[in-house]
Order: structure tokens, then sequence, then C-alpha cells
RNA sequence: GGCUGGAUGGCAGAGUGGUCAUGCAGCGGACUGCAACUCCGUUAACGCCGGUUCGAUUCCGACUCCAGCCUCCA
């Protein structure tokens, strides 16, 4: 039985789709105005493991997740560098599918853009305004009228009179009720914006996703995912805005991943603890830098740090030293094993992919176990090893790949195979000073020589 | 201040009313010329104070501390 966290019951529940064996998704993408950060990659993963396992479970998934290719943040940037928000945006979006390419996040099934749904939004927020949900303010923007939304708060928990308390007088305050959001926002003088009833302006952050999520998925849908810093006031106006115009239940579920830390503190620009996927790329192998962010619950926080990627390296490291000598391609994996039942357990159980790892470890464990006595069994074990593991986007590489190679390191094959050579030569003569000069010289170029039984392998020190 | 989540062995990180997480590190042993890899064995934890219970790290209450949200944020 597969049970999910719903940040709306604030319980985890038996999941039932709307439709027997369909999944609707719809996930808050990144606003592209630079290089994703590990945050974003936190997202990215956690969502790329859940609509794989729902796919692995048979359920045929529609995964939706926007692009925010309008917003003040673009802009403004755009006017910083002097090119089209459309130029920034459109590079931001290439260097995120590189990315998301790098780190095996899959893409989704409809990526819709908000300024390629601006009818849909138009639409829906002039279906807001006739409900008298929302009012034109004298300047020419739309809000949202919070106080005609009773359940307001009802995702967030959050009471309507105390966001009243904290909500911030802005200086020349159009809005009749300081908790109103902005639908459409006035432009007439940027040339930045689309014709609507309303004038010349842009939709606002937030009904954008609503009008997207509906478009591409109908007005009530299974999930709702994203950030868990977007539950307020994102997610809750999503909500507000959705339900007010359609009258109907909008997300079944909600699923919020938790935060990416630093030093204990949340990733910020203005803390410099700041790191972009690529940068991180130029040092960690993508594997790793996947591991670390499934290696805990989708829903806890991830506390980054070197230490974490070395950890992380290490694991991989026992992960493919197992695979190492195996026949996968031509082995069956084992079928309907006390490992996969366990590790189908732990998944169903919210994704707790912590827990799948301890399954795959004992996998390992029984495969180097194995390697003596059964080696068609090793086979069988590792190929069930590669198949789990490839729901959670990892050991996609080969244990060569993966154990001889390494972003930050350049080596010579031919030369190590030389010296490798060399050294079994010391050593059939005995010569042990000699045989350990030439390990010593290939521990200076980073390699670690492995003695086998069958020979002598190696790999890249990390 | 309000709301939400958390506090587990040296580190990372699951979970459970009574028996084992798991990984890294450590310790003892096997293998090895010595290492590395691997195997076998092993030490070690549940923030603090009460309560419920035959028994609580797990349930309930108070407290302390931490983080996130309350403003753009994955």
């Amino acid at each position: 039985m597969l049970k999910i966290y719903n940040s709306l019951t604030q319980t985890k529940e038996e999941f039932k789709p709307l439709v027997e064996g369909k999944i609707g998704i719809y996930v808050c993408g990144i606003t592209t105005y630079d290089y994703l950060h590990l945050g974003h990659a936190r997202m990215l993963v956690a969502f790329d493991v859940v609509t794989r396992y729902l796919r692995e479970r048979g359920f045929e998934v529609n995964y939706v997740r926007n692009i925010t290719d309008i917003d003040d943040k673009i802009l403004n940037r755009a006017k910083e560098n002097g090119e089209l928000f459309s130029d920034l945006t459109d590079r931001f979006i290439e260097a995120m599918h590189e990315d998301e390419r790098a780190l095996a996040v899959l893409p989704p099934d409809v990526e819709p853009r908000a300024t390629g749904h601006i009818t849909e939004i138009v639409d829906m927020i002039k279906l807001l305004v006739e409900k008298d949900m929302a009012y034109r303010a004298g300047n020419g923007d739309v809000y949202f009228s919070v106080m005609n939304f009773p359940d307001y708060g009802k995702l967030s928990k959050k009471k309507m009179d105390e966001l009243l308390d904290g909500a911030r007088i802005e200086v020349g305050e159009l809005k009749k009720d300081p908790r109103d959001f902005v639908l459409w926002k006035s432009s007439p003088d940027d040339g930045v914006g689309w014709d609507s009833p309303w004038g010349y302006g842009r939709p606002g952050w937030h009904i954008e996703c609503s009008a997207m999520s509906t478009c591409c998925l109908g007005d009530n849908f299974d999930i709702h995912g994203g950030g868990s810093d977007l539950l307020f006031p994102h997610h809750e106006n999503e909500v507000a805005q959705s339900e007010a115009a359609t009258d109907t239940q909008f997300a079944n579920v909600w699923m919020h991943n938790g935060p990416l830390r630093v030093d204990n503190e949340k990733m910020s620009k203005s803390l410099d603890n700041f790191f972009t996927v690529r940068e991180i790329l130029e040092t960690y192998d993508a594997e790793v830098v996947r591991h670390l962010l499934i290696a805990s619950h989708y829903r806890s926080p991830i506390n980054y740090s070197e230490q974490s990627l070395r950890q992380s390296t290490s694991i991989l490291e026992r992960f493919y030293n197992s695979l190492k000598g195996l026949d996968i391609d031509s082995a069956k994996s084992l079928t309907n094993s006390r490992f996969e039942k366990a590790f189908f357990a732990a998944m169903d159980d919210d994704f707790n992919t912590p827990e799948a790892f301890s399954v795959l470890f004992e996998i390992v464990k029984e495969i180097n176990k194995q390697k003596e006595g059964d080696p068609v069994l090793a086979n069988q074990l590792g190929a069930l090893l590669v198949r789990l593991a490839n729901l959670l986007g990892i050991l996609q590489s080969t244990p060569a790949e993966f154990l001889r190679s390494n972003v930050s390191t350049d080596v010579d094959e031919q030369e190590i195979d030389q010296l490798i050579a060399a050294r079994k030569q010391a050593r059939a003569d005995k010569d042990w000073a000699l045989a350990d000069e030439i390990r010593d010289k290939l521990a200076a170029m980073k390699v670690v020589v492995e003695d086998g039984a069958d020979g002598s392998g190696w790999r890249i020190e990390r």
C-alpha cells in the first residue's frame, strides 16, 4: 500500500488516484534568471524519484513542471545585462536542462511556460473578477480578495486574523485588505507585457501556477508538489485562486520537499553560502551529488557540506566495488526476493529512500559474500541491485567508469597499465621495495592499486 | 510574537511501546609480502523533567535548544 504524507492533512495517507492507474502531478519549477543551485537540485531530484517510483508501481504518470519565465527578477536581471528578457530566460532554461541531464533528472512530461499560458491566466483572472473574488485597483493592478475566500489558510494552517496582524501595510496601498495579493500587474510603461481587460500588464506569480496546473491536469488533480518554502504564501494562494475560480477541490495531495541548508542555515546569496549545481559538478561526480540529495528523506532538511559529499563518495565506491567483476548484462535479475520486497515496502512508505538504501546495502553484502561461492547468484543479485538503484537514479555507470575516472583527475591509462605490469614483475621477483616504490608512484597519481587473486586492479583516489 | 517541523551512538541517517536499522569512522580477527578491496566479529544513541505503562527513545504534558515560514525564494 502506497502511503504519501499530505501537507494539507498533515498525515501520511494511503494514496488513491482520481482515476485508477493514472496520476496527474504538478510541481512548481524554476524561475529562470540564473543557474540552478543545490536547493533547486534537491527539489528536482526529489520529484524525479517520486515520479520514477510511481511509474515503477505501474501508474501512468503525467508529470507537469512549469517554468516561470516572466517575473520582476528576470526583468531586472535582463535590464542589468542589457538584453531581452526572453534571451536571458532561453539561456538559463537551456542551462537548467543541461544540469538536469547531468543529475539524471528525467524531463517532465509537460513543461509549460508562463509566457505560453497568458490566455489561460487572463481567463482565470476574468472569472475571479466576475465572481467578485478579485478586483481592479486604481492603478490597473488586479488583486485577489482574500476576505472573500473563507478557507484561506487551510494549507499553511494560518489563521486569517493572525495574518492580518502580521501583514505589512505598504505606502500608497491600493489593496482593500493587506492580505490581498496581486493577480495582474499593470505595466503600461516598460513595454513588457500583454493586453488584458485591465490594461497592459503581466501576471502575478501565484496565478501562473493555478492556470498552468488546471490547464494541464484539470481543476482537480492528484498531487501538487514543491519546496517547503513555497507552502506560504505561494501554494496557499494557488489553492485560494483555483478553488475560488473552479468551485472544486484543487490538488488532493500536497507534497513538500525539505530545505537544503549550509552550516545549518538556509542557503542564500546574502549569507554567501550559495552553491550552484555546475560549480559543484566541477569537483564532484554528479552521481555523488545525487546520492547526497536522496540519502536523507525528502521531507527532512539536508545539511550540505564537503564532508557529506565525501561520505556519499565512499558509499558509491562501496556500491561500485561490489558490482566490480560481475556480469550484470547477461544475468537475470533476481525477482520477488526479500530484498526487493523490503525495498518496495520502504519506498511505499512515503518514499523512504534512507530505508531503501539500507536494503541496497544488504544486497551489496550478499553480493560480496556470494562472489566466491555462487557467482551466478552474485550476478543475479548485481542485476537486482542495479535495477532497484535505477529507481533512485543512481548506479547508472559501470564500475570501471565510476571507479577509474573523476571529474577533477585526468589519468593516463596506458601509463598506469605499464606501471602495474612493472610492479607485477617486481612482486614476482619478490622485490618488495621496488613494488612499493611503484605503488607510491601510482598513489602520487591518485591511483590506488588493489591486488586480487586474478591480478591487480586499480581505481582513482577521491 | 504567530504557525510548522525537528533534537537518535564520533559523523551521516531511518525506525520502533519490550528483540537488528543502515553507511562512514573505531576496535578485534581472516585474507595480503605490506597495503587496498572484501569477509567474520564487535563497541556505542535515542535533548531535559515529569506522567501513562509490567515496560518508553517511541504515547501524553512542561521545559530548553535548533531550523523553516510569516517579504522574493525549490
